[in-house]
DNA sequence: ATTTAACTCCCCATTTATGGGGATAAGAAA
DNA sequence: TTTCTTATCCCCATAAATGGGGAGTTAAAT
């Protein structure tokens, strides 16, 4: 008989992890070798860890998904890493394979997809929901973008610090002019931020702006 | 022995729902009997069900939870429902009661929560999450309300339908003559659902009413 | 040392949004 | 029946946002 195959669980839902194990349960060779409730968890789990996989809500209160990995990154742990999102957003999808995400499954599929993505990432292939599929043949043949050319795109290389700075501000309903008074600058250039923001998110106005914030959790 | 209590499951993640129904199957007088994946589903079911309790997740796509309530009040139909949510929102638990649900548990709660839940409702109590109940000690006694008097402030009823469907193209990112095209309204009307919208919710402008709307779970 | 990125500021013009007022017709509720 | 709500529309004015252009300074990276 074979090594089982070990995967620690991260995600906010208490309900949600307790069905996983549930569903990997009836899988003869993977093991839940235990389960993180926070970001903050799932960074302290990591540094001692054997676990073959790692299965990551991006979705989580103080440290999120995409935090983890950034921090996963800096500080050189590598543990295969199987994205769980409620969101099929290519954008998001795109910044986490940047971070090193092994694999996207969305909680909308079944629990089965689970098991073959928990596989497929260890067996060393990349396993993505057919939802996300969908969604980045969409952009790929709309777009006609190569792949392999095309630049990572995440936010936080995407924006400067003084774009989300002023991104905050607008999704916490600042006009222009009373950001330029917090920030202590002209309103002129709080209005090229703003520009420059609109064309960096590809949003048609300021409600769109504070749209991308919330689900970029720049707040 | 005694007749199972039948349980019917409504949420859009397919993973959480059998992770609910792999718990719940520990439990020997428990029975699911079904699932639903969307609102519109849960409906349709509704119409014959012989279920005891229905358990309903209000973050659902097309028909949400507060419409899917909406509806049972509005045909006559009386099902014991268990709410299931991923925010401890005092005032969605405020509406939810209003719309008769019987007890509201939080995704963050453990597995056995959702077994004590059943059989609570099922023998006619109320159920709430600790959590919740937190959160509502803190109202009533940060407040001094008196929980009979206080109105019932619920979106639904703050805000008429049109305002909604206003509400929700300002959250698109849509421009006041481009509402009034799809509403086929003018864009005086626009404007003016855009000042009353301003003024019942409280915020400050567009942005603030697309953060009100997803706070609200108008989307 | 030269390029690049980030931050800063300005001009111009047009479109939207905000804020005040008032008004009418249909329908529901009291 | 009369009142209230909802949905609809208008006028006026000001403030804010959008969209195009250009441009200087500093600091970091190559």
């Amino acid at each position: 008989m074979k090594e089982k195959i070990k995967v620690h669980l991260a995600d906010d839902h208490k309900i949600l992890i307790e069905g996983i194990i549930a569903v990997i349960n009836t899988e003869e060779n993977i093991l839940v070798e235990g389960y993180s409730l926070t970001g903050k968890e799932v960074t302290e789990w990591a540094q001692n860890s054997t676990a073959d996989i790692l299965i990551l809500d991006i979705n989580m209160p103080e440290l999120d998904g995409i935090e983890v990995l950034k921090f996963f990154k800096k500080k050189g742990i590598k543990i295969k890493t199987i994205i769980l999102s409620s969101y099929d957003d290519v954008k998001l999808v795109e910044e986490m394979l940047a971070l090193g995400a092994d694999g996207y499954i969305s909680k909308d599929s079944a629990g089965e997809h689970i098991i073959d993505a928990i596989k497929a990432v260890h067996s060393g292939e990349q396993f993505f929901s057919n939802s996300i599929k969908d969604e980045l043949l969409k952009i790929f043949t709309g777009k006609k973008v190569d792949p392999k050319k095309r630049p990572e795109s995440t936010i936080s290389n995407l924006l400067t610090a003084r774009e989300i700075e002023v991104l905050k501000l607008i999704s916490k309903e600042h006009s222009s002019p009373e950001i330029a008074e917090i920030l202590n600058i002209s309103q002129s250039t709080v209005d090229t931020y703003r520009k420059n923001l609109l064309k960096k998110t590809n949003v048609k106005n300021s409600v769109g702006l504070a749209m991308y914030a919330v689900k970029n959790k720049i707040l």
